[in-house]
DNA sequence: GAACTGTACTATTTAAATTAGTACACTTAT
DNA sequence: ATAAGTGTACTAATTTAAATAGTACAGTTC
């Protein structure tokens, strides 16, 4: 379900944290779908069980998940991002755009890879 | 120059390193301008001097600055970015698409945000 | 009731970031 | 030439964050 990379800087439940949030907003878990348990993922991945409870719980505040205590965690439906997320994201945007035409790409290319992704 | 966050898990040299490569790709710092000298801005800063000694070797290995011993450090001309720099770059663009499209964020509006900053 | 689930702790260990201190060769300007 | 400033290269110590280890409790599922 996910790969760890132990060369990389960025922590462990860092990791997981993008890992889960990447395959919800794609699509890949869709809503309500259950995710695997915190033991089950913690012993897929060979690591600790609080690690993936941390990446679960901040994942659950951000808005991507939701966890019922005895049943599990399941994949949030969306519209329950947190205020001021669009404008993050808006902001990332901006700075990758700006690195992008510092490296001399076009803006037809850029809107390239914008409209190749929609859906329908 | 650039402000710190001490609440932000992001080490330090991170911070520096992001916030000097959005100035220079943003042009903020032209080509061949000179940057602060590593002890000259970490008594700004009132970091160590080793911590920017990091950050500068970083940008410098990633193509953003280059250095000359005994003269400073100064924005490097574009171009130097590393290969596979504009593949990373389209990696995380695809992957902020993706959580907008989840957030219903129309492709229209995400267009209108790459052409407000199209030079000229 | 047995086996699962999320959650909440404390304590310990491990790893990374940061600081501290010193040193050397080079450049610049007095 | 001399003083001050520059990048760079080390080692050591300290501080901070991440990750592990262990235990426990209340809920659910069958």
């Amino acid at each position: 379900m996910l790969d760890l990379n132990y060369r990389d800087s960025r922590p462990i439940y860092g990791q997981i944290k993008d890992g889960l949030r990447k395959m919800i907003v794609t699509g890949a878990l869709g809503p309500d779908e259950k995710l695997p348990s915190v033991r089950a993922m913690a012993s897929q991945l060979a690591i600790n069980p609080n690690t993936i409870q941390r990446a679960y719980a901040e994942l659950e505040a951000e808005g991507f998940i939701y966890s019922v205590p005895g049943k599990g965690s399941f994949a949030a439906d969306r519209g329950q991002a947190p205020t001021g997320r669009r404008e993050e994201l808006f902001a990332r945007l901006r700075e990758i755009l700006a690195e992008l035409r510092y490296l001399n790409v076009s803006d037809e290319e850029i809107i390239a890879v914008v409209k190749e992704g929609t859906p329908q």
